[in-house]
DNA sequence: TATTGTTATACTCTATAACTATA
DNA sequence: TATAGTTATAGAGTATAACAATA
């Protein structure tokens, strides 16, 4: 058997663990021709109707050259519809269709999550939400 | 401000955490010309003398045709070399320079892991660490 | 000057298919 | 037949540089 050098980093943990929920979602989100970028952005859009692509990009860490191509095929497949706020920014909404798919999405999501903190102990679910939110709001060193 | 629809869920979170944390861990890596994936494999071989290629890449959940380029590319850089074990496997072994190149990457994700720990309460670091174990053995739904 | 959005480009990780050689 | 290793190729996320149009 191989000894194991990374075991005991949490990072290492983190990475893997995160890696394979990453790769079944995917799997999921594929159903609905949806990549997991993608389904966020429409969540976004459903919770903020006439949000902005660069406002989108600053709350999800997506940079704006990322963004671009992202809302543009979203817009192609008519999920969302673009309407002018100003002469350079477009605000964004979601179409009757674009509902439809991020509705979906949702449950796909939130089945995934149900079935994450299944496989959590219950004892340690509230400390390890403590740590995640207190990782993802601090994360400079 | 823009509404949240994603902020509960663990899933979301951890996967922004890991993304930062691969991120960091990438740009302190670069001083070593060294990806994380290049070293990781340093470290499983530093632990384990002679590892076949193919052993390494079911430890780390690395696919034969992505590990046979990383390889080549170590051994191209002098920092592991090849001996072969039968007609088809090559045991994998550091070289002078591979060791030193180990040593100096374990220390960065060391440096890096202590960063980790220090931000997450002390409390519930125990807990957070039960979880990744039960996740990460865990990995099919 | 700064911001929005865009294009082009590149890097890393991941994955499958097809292949050779060996067990 | 199954395994080790390789090559080619592709998809997805992320990043920077350069640019046009607008604020």
């Amino acid at each position: 058997m191989i000894k194991d050098p990374v075991k005991d980093l949490p990072g290492y943990a983190l990475r893997r663990v995160s890696a394979a929920l990453m790769s079944r979602l995917a799997a999921r989100l594929a159903r609905l021709d949806l990549r997991p970028a993608e389904a966020t952005v429409l969540l976004v859009i459903a919770a903020n109707p006439g949000v902005t692509q660069s406002e989108i990009g600053r709350f999800l860490g997506i940079v704006s050259a990322n963004m671009a191509p992202l809302a543009a095929r979203l817009a192609e497949r008519d999920l969302i519809i673009r309407q002018a706020v100003d002469g350079r920014s477009q605000g964004l909404t979601l179409s009757e269709a674009g509902r439809r798919t991020a509705q979906r999405a949702r449950s796909i999501m939130d089945d995934l999550e149900a079935e994450l903190l299944a496989r959590i102990p219950k004892a340690d679910c509230a400390a390890f939400m403590r740590v995640l939110h207190a990782l993802a709001n601090n994360k400079g060193a």
